[in-house]
DNA sequence: ATACTAACTTAGGAAGCTATGA
DNA sequence: TCATAGCTTCCTAAGTTAGTAT
């Protein structure tokens, strides 16, 4: 860790999920930015703005603090540090002796003349393309063109083992542009056809049987009537519009007009009922059910590419279905046709034998492109988007992107420093372009914000950096910024934090008129020319390695929390900790589960009942050793939350439970006597203690209830000691429910399997002696199998 | 430039599975 | 011994980015 220190820890946002069905959510705005303002701003007007602006300590030494605390904590937040680091010249990264040039002069003519070969051996391959001829390298390492020129058949035998063994990772040459030399698979599996059940709709009052076709899109609804979906008016809208039609076209006498008159409660009651019929078999039937499945999928989990066998991702053509839009998307509803092979497009390689489409039909295309990885692509009909299948994650091919990926965020690591000089001049800058850019940049830096492309208005409004509009950025003079606004997956961003003087300088200009709330806060960026200078500052560097940089270096930074010699589950918590501060710098959000509230209150019960069982010991010692006590008035503080209304109800619920326990036990005593051919404990007995417990409660009701001594016997050491226990207990339950309410809404998975550089766990787990069981599931570990070797010194 | 397309990564919800504890 | 909390896994939608066409 050379230049650690001075690396700045991105905001952590605290934001608030709205949940899709976005039938309330933002209102559309049309974005109609009259291009009247000149897109080089002059020097003069900017000069101008700057003054009237007089902004009290604009020092631009702070471009390396962060710029927020993180969720306040115990364990003590995010440190800044004094910025010292020296700097990475571009020409080191870049691995070239080039002079590192603010301009980038050097640079860019380099990245020119690159593009130019790159470009020049794509035009080739489109020629061979256009002629049926794939382009199979021969310049592929000698290892892989072994193995094609082994040929199949012996490959099927003994390669079984050496797959396992295949560690591409040790190969160093992360160049993956020809994606393969050899291709084979079984092509996909599509659905089963649709089995009509028969049951039918009721509309205004009167049964109508279904065409097949038609019932099926009546039984998508129908299974979806209970969830949020069939309560979006946009939803129910598209889905009737697209049923209609299929029903008009198979059975065009039919009478139905009106959504409302519709009532698919009957196949909702098929549906149900079949549900538990499967739910009801023995888990053996059940077990022969998978194995059958399992057996006529195997074909397709697998490929082979290279001659080595791997797995593949999603080999099942999506079904047809109602399109589940997200947010408010205009299309959500939208009936998902059934996909036909004839649409279907086969990628593999030209040797390998071609998949047989299902009987009576054929492939759309067969293709052999290697520099793809995909094996088979579709156009889905609802948004016109193309559908692939992949490879597994846990691939060579997946893997190798996923090293070049965090490699690349560790090349932006060693020259951050530089670019972050770069923005922060241009923050400055005389031309609008560049100021834009600049502050853009700023944010995607500092908030891991995502790009932000423009998007089309049949998809839901949401935004990224580029795209914000004036109306998702409010200032808070002198420098707070604070935003709002709906990201990916119409997940809402909240978060307000300050920001440099110049940045919000630079807002209030942006947000100047004649600009409306809807017009673009960055009208003079957009995300390629954005990615495009990003390009010129180091080769490959575009808005997302942000995201992946600040992800992955905050973790590592985080790590540095573990305690040393503590117990491997307060290591493991350190590590979720972490992890959680990533997630929440990324806006990583999950819906709250329907029982976290009741959860929650069980945990609060049981800190209070620790608590109250803390403060009997404390009265106790109080009795038994008032001169301690008397010296140590801390000892004995008063518990909070233990209120009178609490204790009493809490005593009253433990009678009730004992009473419980007894009648239970009395059972339980019985049966055991009679196995052995004893006499049974007379119902007197158990009547007995039943009324003990219900004298007691009587008194808790009264208030005259007095709680015992807890200890026997007791001292003032022995009494300090469960004292001390009880506390100890109470910490660990009070860390869990903090825990838990933190990560109520933050969902910590899709940092650890796309932003956080995993050789920086397994680094982790064996310097602290954790296994990696403990911080990856099997999926994850298979994944980064690529990244487990590195030894505990390694440094993102 | 700008629009469109292709290929890939990133994302949350739902389904499925499993440990756990009343 | 079942319910169910708390995961993992599956699914597919929704992004980004590079490249091509206009």
């Amino acid at each position: 860790m050379s230049s650690d220190d001075d690396m700045p820890l991105s905001t952590v946002a605290a934001a608030t999920k709205v949940v899709g069905n976005g039938a309330n959510s933002t209102v559309k705005v049309k974005r109609e930015y009259d291009s009247d303002s000149s897109d080089d701003m002059p020097l003069s007007r900017t000069k101008g703005a700057a003054k009237s602006m007089k902004s009290s300590s604009s020092s631009d030494s702070d471009s390396d603090t962060p710029l927020a605390q993180t969720t306040a904590r115990a364990n003590g937040g995010l440190k800044t540090s004094p910025p010292s680091s020296p700097d990475i010249p571009l020409a080191k990264i870049k691995d070239e002796p080039a002079t590192p040039s603010r301009n980038g002069n050097t640079t860019r003519t380099k990245v020119k003349a690159e593009k130019g070969t790159r470009k020049r051996v794509k035009v080739e391959n489109e020629k061979k393309k256009a002629d049926k001829k794939p382009r199979i390298t021969r310049t592929t390492s000698t290892a892989s063109s072994k193995v094609s020129d082994k040929g199949k058949s012996e490959a099927d035998n003994d390669d079984e083992e050496e797959d396992e063994e295949h560690k591409w990772w040790l190969a160093q040459d992360l160049d993956n542009s020809v994606k393969w030399t050899t291709l084979e698979h079984s092509g996909v599996l599509f659905p089963p056809s649709y089995q009509p059940h028969g049951i039918p709709l009721i509309y205004d009052g009167k049964r109508i049987k279904l065409e097949p076709d038609a019932e099926e899109v009546a039984t998508f609804f129908a299974a979806m009537v209970d969830t949020d979906h069939a309560k979006n008016p946009i939803f129910v809208k598209n889905f009737f519009n697209d049923f209609l039609e299929v029903l008009t076209k198979c059975q065009p006498s039919h009478p139905v007009k009106e959504f409302e008159k519709c009532n698919f409660s009957l196949i909702t009651k098929h549906l149900t009922k079949e549900k538990e019929i499967k739910s009801a078999m023995t888990s053996a039937e059940k077990k022969a059910i998978r194995d059958e499945k399992m057996k006529s999928e195997e074909m397709y989990m697998y490929c082979t590419l290279n001659g080595r066998k791997e797995k593949v991702g999603n080999f099942r053509i999506e079904p047809p279905g109602l399109f589940r839009g997200r947010g408010s998307h205009p299309k959500t509803g939208k009936l998902k046709k059934r996909v036909m092979p004839e649409q279907v497009t086969i990628n593999i390689g030209e040797g390998a034998k071609i998949p047989d489409p299902p009987p009576g039909h054929s492939w759309g295309k067969i293709i052999h492109d290697n520099r793809v990885s995909w094996l088979a692509t579709w156009k889905e009909n609802v948004n016109d988007n193309i559908k692939y299948v992949f490879l597994a994650a846990d691939s060579s091919l997946k893997g190798q992107s996923d090293l070049k990926k965090f490699e690349k965020a560790r090349t932006l690591k060693g020259c951050i420093d530089q670019v972050r000089r770069e923005y922060t001049r241009d923050l400055k800058d005389k031309t609008m372009i560049a100021r834009q850019r600049a502050t853009a940049l700023y944010l995607i830096d500092r908030l891991a914000l995502r790009a932000g492309n423009e998007k089309g208005d049949d998809v839901a409004d949401t935004v990224g950096c580029c795209s914000l509009r004036l109306e998702h950025v409010t200032l808070k003079p002198p420098n707070i910024v604070h935003f709002d606004f709906l990201g990916k997956d119409s997940i809402r961003y909240v978060n307000e934090v300050p920001v440099d003087a110049a940045v919000f300088k630079n807002l209030r200009i942006f947000k100047k008129e004649p600009k409306t709330e809807a017009d673009l806060l960055f009208d003079r960026l957009t995300t390629t020319s954005l990615n495009k200078h990003l390009d010129r500052l180091m080769k490959g560097l575009t808005a997302k390695v942000f995201r992946t940089f600040n992800a992955s270096f905050t973790f590592q930074k985080q790590l540095e929390n573990t305690p040393k010699d503590g117990t491997v589950a307060e290591k493991v918590l350190a590590y979720n900790r972490a992890n959680r501060d990533v997630a929440i710098l990324c806006n990583h959000q999950r819906s709250v589960s329907k029982a976290h509230e009741t959860q929650m209150e069980k945990m609060q019960d049981k800190i209070l009942e620790v608590k109250y069982k803390r403060m009997l010991l404390k009265e106790q010692l109080k009795e038994v050793d008032p001169e301690y006590v008397k010296k140590h008035p801390r000892a004995c503080k008063k518990e909070d939350g233990v209120t009178k209304k609490w204790i009493k109800s809490y005593l009253i619920s433990q009678a009730k439970k004992d009473k419980e326990k007894a009648e239970k036990k009395w059972e339980k005593d019985n049966e055991k006597l009679k196995e052995a051919g004893e006499p049974q404990i007379e119902k007197s007995q158990l009547k007995d203690t039943l009324k003990a417990i219900d004298e007691r409660m009587a008194k808790i009701r009264s208030g005259e209830y007095e709680p015992g001594h807890p200890l026997k016997s007791a001292t003032t050491e022995r009494l300090l000691d469960a004292i001390k226990k009880q506390s100890q207990r109470l910490n660990s339950i009070e860390t869990q429910a903090v825990d838990k309410e933190e990560n109520k809404t933050t969902a910590l998975g899709t940092s650890k399997q796309n932003y956080i550089d995993p050789r920086i766990s397994a680094a982790w787990c064996k310097k602290h002696d954790v296994p990696i069981e403990k911080i990856f599931p099997k999926t994850l570990i298979n994944k980064f199998k690529w990244a487990l070797e590195v030894d505990k010194d390694w440094v993102f």
